[in-house]
DNA sequence: TTCTTTTATCTCAGCGCTAACATTATCTCT
DNA sequence: AGAGATAATGTTAGCGCTGAGATAAAAGAA
C-alpha cells in the first residue's frame, strides 16, 4: 500500500519549508506564518503525516501518555473512573495507558517502574498506600502525580476524592436518624482495601457518638459481588442477633443482600433496612431503591485529568474533595 | 534526589561491556556469557536502571505497546473483556493503552490513526465494522490485529468471539422448548451496536424456523441499563399483547425487566418467562436466577492476546470462535 | 596443525523528532 | 535614519536505544 510511512522531512520538503518549522505547525507551537501554517497543513493532508511519538517522546524526554493505574477492574466503579479519565482526555492528544494492580502494592511499584519508562505526562493512581520505593519514584519524577478515590491523607501532588471516613459516618446518622438502633454491618474480604475500611470506621464512629456500637458484623473472605452480599447477610442473620438495619461494604455488597431479603421474605425496610455505598445504577432500579451514598466516580476521574493537565507540579500538594451525597432510597 | 536517570550506557560502563551488549541482556536476545549477564544485571540493580521505552521504540520501529480500543466503558462487559487482555498481557513487557470509540466509527478510527502513532505490536479493536480509511491503515499497518466479540465476518488478521447470530437463535429455540409461543422482545438502542443487532435478527430466524414470530417488541432510545429495560419492559406490556415470555437485548436489560416484574407483582416465569444474554454476575444473584446465554468476555481478551503475541501476521486471517453457552436460571 | 564454524562481544550509524541557538526580514520608536 | 525589538525561519546537535555487520576468541573438523 504506502510506500514508507511519511516523516516530517517528507513533509517539510513537499511544503518547502525546514523540519523544525514543520515540526513547530505540528505541535501549534511559536510564530508561524498564515500561509507557512497553511502550506505545511497542506503537505499533512496530501501525505497523511502522522507524527512518530517515540521519536518526539525521545527528543522531548516527555511523552503524551497518560500513566493510570488502577486497582481493580472487576468492579464497575473503576472503569467509571477510568470513562471519567478518558472525557477529561478527549479533544487533547494524550492517551491514557492503563495498568492494574489488584490491590497490590508491589505491583503497583512495578507498574509505575514501567509507565515512567515511557516518560509520561502525568501519572494517576489510586489512595495514599504506596511502596517507600514507588513513593521516591514519584516523587523523584518531577512528573504530576494523582492520587484518586480518596483525600484523608497527604498527596504527592493532587489527591480528587471524598473522605470515606466521612461517608461511613454519614451512613452511621442516616441509621441513626431514622430510628435504627441495632445495626449491623456487612462487608468483603478489604484487608488490601483501605476505603472500605475507612468507610467502616467512620460508620462505627457515627455510631459511638450517638451511643451505639455494631451489633453484630460478618465479613467475607472474597471480593466484593451481588453474590458475596447475598452470602454474608445470610451469615450475618444466621448469627441471631436481634438487628434493625445493616450496612454494606458498597452497593454491589448491598445488592446482593437485598436479594437475600427478596428471597426469604424479609420485609426492607420494615423488618430489616439496608444502606449501601456508590449510588450505582443498579441499586436505584431495584423494586426500592436502595438507600445509599453517592459517590462521583465519573467526577473524580475527569477532575483530576484537568487539574494535572493544566500546569506542572506546584510546591505544595492539593487536596480537592468531590464529595458524596445521600441518595434517599426506600430501603433504610 | 537520584542525580540523572540512569542510561544503558551508564549500565555498560559498570558492568565493564559495551551499550549493545548491555542492551543484549536487558532484551533477553542473542548468545551472552553467563558472567556477563550477570554483571550487567548487578549494575541493573545498583543503578536502578529503566529502560527508555521511547528510545528503544524509535530505535526498533516497533513497540511494547499493544492498542485497545472499546466502545464503551459503561457496561462492564467491555471492562470484562479489558480484564481479559490484562491477563493475557500478565508477566510480558506490553503495556495496553486504550481507547474510548462510544460506537462511532469516525473516533475509532482516529484512535487508530493516533494509536498507530505509537508504532504498537498489536491493535485490538471490536467488530468487523471499520471506515474505509481505518480498515487500510489497520491492513497496511503490517501488525498484527484483533476484532473482538464477533465472528460473522471477514476478520483482517484475526477475529475473536461468538456468534451472536447463533446467540440469538439458541435464545429462540430454548423459548420454544419451554414451550413459549408468544414472545416479545425488548432492546436499548442498538443503530450503532451490530452485535445486539445480530442477536435480534437471530432471534426472529430461531422463532421463525419453529413457525413463529415475535409477537411486539419495545425498543428504546437509551443505552442499555436496568434502568431502561425495567422503563422498556413496562412499555412493552402496556402494548396489551399477550406474552408469555420476553427476550432481551442483554442481561442489563433483562435485570431491569425482572425489577419491574418484581414491583409489579408479576410472577415470573408463570406469567411471563424472561430471557437475557451475557451472563453477568447480577443475573445470576436474583432471586431467581436468570435465564440467559453466557458470553466468555474474559476468555475473548485473553485469547485475543495470547494469540496475538505468539507470532507475526499470516496469510491468511484467523476466526476464534470463543463460544457460548446457555445458563439455565429460573427465569424461564 | 590449519581451516571452518560457533560463540561472545564490539563499533558505528541512525531511528524521527525537538531544544537551543543563529539568522534574517520586518517593524517600532526616537 | 539608526538602534533595538519582534516575528519568522533555518541550522545543528543530540535524545537513548537497537540493527547490521565487523571482530576476536573458543571449539570442532579435517
Amino acid at each position: 500500500m504506502q510506500a514508507e510511512t511519511p516523516t516530517l522531512d517528507d513533509v517539510a520538503r513537499l511544503a518547502g519549508v525546514s523540519a523544525n518549522t514543520a515540526s513547530r505547525v505540528v505541535r501549534n507551537k511559536g510564530s508561524i506564518a498564515a500561509a507557512t501554517r497553511e502550506r505545511v497543513h497542506a503537505a499533512i493532508d496530501t501525505l497523511g503525516y502522522v507524527p512518530n511519538r517515540a521519536a518526539g517522546s525521545l527528543a522531548s524526554s516527555s511523552s503524551m501518555i497518560i500513566g493510570v493505574i488502577l486497582p481493580s477492574l472487576s468492579n464497575i466503579v473503576f472503569p467509571e473512573v477510568l470513562r471519567g479519565i478518558h472525557a477529561g482526555l478527549a479533544g487533547t492528544p494524550y492517551q491514557p495507558m492503563i495498568g492494574v494492580t489488584d490491590y497490590d502494592l508491589g505491583k503497583e511499584q512495578q507498574l509505575i517502574s514501567s509507565l515512567l519508562a515511557w516518560q509520561p505526562a502525568a501519572i494517576i493512581t489510586t489512595g495514599f498506600d504506596h511502596t517507600d520505593s514507588a513513593r521516591r519514584m514519584l516523587e523523584g519524577s518531577g512528573i504530576r502525580v494523582g492520587e484518586l478515590m480518596d483525600i484523608d491523607g497527604t498527596p504527592i501532588d493532587i489527591a480528587v476524592g471524598l473522605s470515606h471516613r466521612m461517608a461511613g459516618k454519614a451512613m452511621a446518622r442516616r441509621l441513626i436518624e431514622r430510628g435504627y438502633t441495632k445495626v449491623g454491618y456487612v462487608g468483603h474480604d478489604w484487608t488490601d482495601d483501605r476505603r472500605a475500611n475507612a468507610r467502616y470506621l467512620g460508620l462505627c464512629e457515627g455510631l459511638a457518638e450517638a451511643g451505639h456500637t455494631l451489633a453484630a458484623e460478618e465479613r467475607g473472605h472474597d471480593a466484593s459481588s451481588t453474590r458475596a452480599g447475598r452470602a454474608a447477610l445470610a451469615k450475618l442473620l444466621a448469627q441471631d442477633v436481634k438487628l434493625d438495619a445493616v450496612a454494606f461494604s458498597n452497593d454491589d455488597m448491598a445488592v446482593g443482600g437485598f436479594m437475600h431479603c427478596l428471597a426469604g421474605e424479609i420485609s426492607v425496610p420494615n423488618e430489616l433496612a439496608l444502606m449501601g455505598f456508590n449510588g450505582l445504577e443498579i441499586g436505584q432500579s431495584l423494586p426500592k431503591p436502595l438507600s445509599t451514598i453517592l459517590s462521583n466516580r465519573f467526577a473524580i476521574g475527569k477532575t483530576a485529568v484537568e487539574l494535572l493537565l493544566q500546569a506542572g507540579r506546584s510546591s505544595d500538594p492539593q487536596i480537592i474533595d468531590t464529595g458524596f451525597s445521600l441518595l434517599d432510597g426506600a430501603t433504610t
